[in-house]
DNA sequence: CTTAGGG
DNA sequence: CCCTAAG
């Protein structure tokens, strides 16, 4: 009778009924996991999208300059882009912009408030706009995420304009702008750059510095009108291209909360949205997927997720290209070999993006490695091939060196500069009741702990990746896209690059341990997904597969001598609370197996 | 998707 | 942690 009546109450003495699946739906939070997943994939489409203009321009854009651009640029600012009659190449700007609107004063820097809010080098390089230092960028990034850059801000011309202009009135600046120099064949209309990779190749241009000149906050009069960016967005096209795809960026720009409703909703039919996601490559057989991760650039798949766009729109070039390193001095990258290309790439990136990104490009199913290629001779160009051409967005093991480059050494720019990964501290832990023993039956065991990811630190873009995306409003390349190049590039999910590596480890802290000690004395061995959400819903990097095998673990390591266990000791009392837990529930589970199977009772 | 178990 | 089979 007393065994009935512990096998009907569990393990202490309570009943756990199974969470309803409904109420599991609702409760379950929207996994960081999946956010994660779109923000990187948006990322990566984002970056796509760039790279896929530098290599895709319209082939009439290097004689002609775009139609769209025609129409909204003087004639001053189209002759300066134009290739030079008497040079066999000419240099095209491609512009990395990136507005954002609305910010609310009181998460800005509070120095940068009253500043201009474009950050866009004239054409001679004598009165860039001030730039906001990235940390506040950064911290914009990551703190203001309520931020919601809207579809609709670009729906019309006019709309268009008047965001602009709100935006550099009221806002702030958080904007960056990264204007790279390439070199383009007259010829071929391609990307012909194959400058050697020489200090030389960057330029470090000083300007007068006057931390108090009303140039910093007097927005540049003729040039910068010309390049505000609001009449490019005249075109109708790119509008309504940038209407369509905006969508698919709109969600992840909501806030947490927003971003939930959102997901729930899907979750309403199928839950645990995140891990679905995380798994849906893995359903790939392994070898297949191996097969996948590699060669599989085509157009084809996933025909949902091929394209995330931002608005974008055509600005002249002719402005020298400019790093918003810090106010009063800007780099001058003349792209040169391939990997400066994809390391300018990632750069503009990683600017936009808050940094911890790495750009990978993958031809014809290969990683190209070989960063001094120029693109010729890697093959590529605008009208071949481009289709084998995929990029990949990708934690950085090391931290991309986020617009922190001296001044005195801009060639960091050219070099990875591998640095340890900084991880981010532990979640602190502190126990709410010694007494685990006593909890109530409803309550959540642990709130006490990893509230939030802090371990993916192992990629700290997550962070400000999805965060600053938002933010991100405009992504502006100075040659105009056409609509059907966007079409054409090859865009991966970032889910690639992810699933292709492996998970870093993550060492159970002790106070998880207890969590997972103390939901599974209560729900048993059986039911890991319960144990997930009771435990560590709130820890994303734990899925249930990860806490069934630290039970698994577990159990084997209360089991062998304390001496031959190794890394952070598990207190002897909870190992102890796992032996237990685990003898009762298996045989729990072997008396539910008898109910279920009285013939091999009988058998027996 | 979850669970269970081997690798 | 990964991978997979099975339900």
């Amino acid at each position: 009778m007393v065994l009935q009546k512990r096998l009907d109450y569990g393990f202490n003495g309570y009943q756990v009924p199974p969470i309803p699946r409904a109420a599991r739906s609702v409760r379950r939070r929207c996994s960081l996991k999946r956010k994660t997943d779109d923000k990187q994939m948006c990322a990566f489409d984002l970056l796509a999208t760039v790279a896929g203009k530098l290599l895709l321009e319209d082939k009439s854009s290097g004689k002609n300059q775009p139609s769209v651009v025609e129409d909204s640029i003087n004639k001053e600012e189209k002759n300066e882009d134009k290739p030079k009659e008497d040079q066999d190449c000419y240099e095209r700007n491609f512009l990395f912009t990136d507005l954002v609107s609305e910010i609310p004063d009181s998460n800005l820097c509070p120095n940068e408030v009253s500043r201009p809010a474009s950050g866009i080098t004239t054409s001679d390089g004598s009165e860039p706009e001030q730039l906001v230092n990235d940390d506040c960028k950064l911290r914009l990034g990551i703190f203001n995420p309520t931020l919601n850059v809207d579809s609709s801000n670009f729906e019309s011309e006019d709309e268009s304009r008047k965001q602009i202009k709100m935006d550099r009135k009221s806002s702030v600046l958080v904007s960056s702008v990264d204007s790279v120099k390439f070199p383009f064949c007259k010829d071929h209309n391609t990307p012909c750059g194959s400058f050697p990779i020489k200090r030389d190749n960057v330029k470090l241009v000083d300007r007068d510095d006057d931390e108090n000149s009303s140039e910093w906050v007097k927005p540049i009069t003729r040039n910068n009108k010309a390049f505000r960016p609001s009449p490019r967005f005249g075109d109708r096209k790119i509008r309504k291209l940038i209407a369509s795809k905006h969508c698919r960026i709109a969600p992840s720009m909501k806030d947490d909360e927003n971003y939930n409703a959102d997901t729930e909703r899907g979750n309403y039919l199928n839950r645990n949205n995140g891990l679905k996601r995380q798994r849906s490559l893995r359903d790939i057989p392994f070898k297949k997927r191996r097969l996948y991760d590699y060669s599989s650039m085509s157009n084809s798949d996933e025909g949902s997720d091929g394209i995330c766009s931002v608005p974008e729109n055509g600005t002249n070039g002719g402005a020298p290209s400019s790093y918003p390193a810090r106010p009063g001095v800007y780099y001058n990258i003349i792209i040169g070999g391939f990997g400066m290309w994809q390391r300018t790439v990632m750069e503009a990136v990683n600017a936009v993006l808050g940094g911890g990104l790495r750009v990978g490009v993958i031809f014809q199913g290969k990683k190209i490695r070989d960063d001094n290629k120029t693109l010729l001779q890697t093959g590529i160009s605008h009208d071949n091939k481009v289709d084998t051409l995929g990029f990949t967005l990708e934690p950085n093991s090391v931290h991309a060196p986020r617009r922190s480059f001296p001044e005195d050494r801009p060639v960091q720019l050219l070099h990875d500069s591998p640095q340890p990964l900084a991880r981010y501290p532990p979640a602190p832990f502190t126990r709410s009741a010694p007494d685990t023993q006593s909890d109530n039956p409803g309550s959540n065991i642990n709130n006490n702990f990893i509230e939030s990811d802090h371990d993916s630190a192992a990629s700290p873009s997550n962070i400000s990746l999805h965060k600053s995306i938002p933010q991100s409003k405009a992504l502006v390349t100075v040659p105009t896209l056409r609509a059907d190049a966007l079409a054409v590039v090859p865009l991966r999910k970032s889910k690639r690059s992810e699933s292709a590596q492996r998970r870093i480890r993550r060492p159970f802290t002790v106070a998880e341990v207890e969590a997972l000690v103390q939901a599974v004395e209560k729900l048993g061995t059986g039911r890991w997904r319960d144990v997930k959400l009771r435990a560590f819903d709130s820890a994303k990097h734990r899925t249930y597969v990860d806490l069934k095998d630290k039970w698994k673990t577990l159990v084997h390591t209360a089991r062998i001598s304390p001496q031959q266990r190794r890394g952070e000791p598990v207190p002897q009392e909870l190992l102890d609370r796992v032996l237990t837990a685990h003898a009762f529930w298996s045989q729990h589970q072997a008396k539910q197996h008898l109910k279920s199977h009285p013939e091999t009772c009988l058998l027996l």
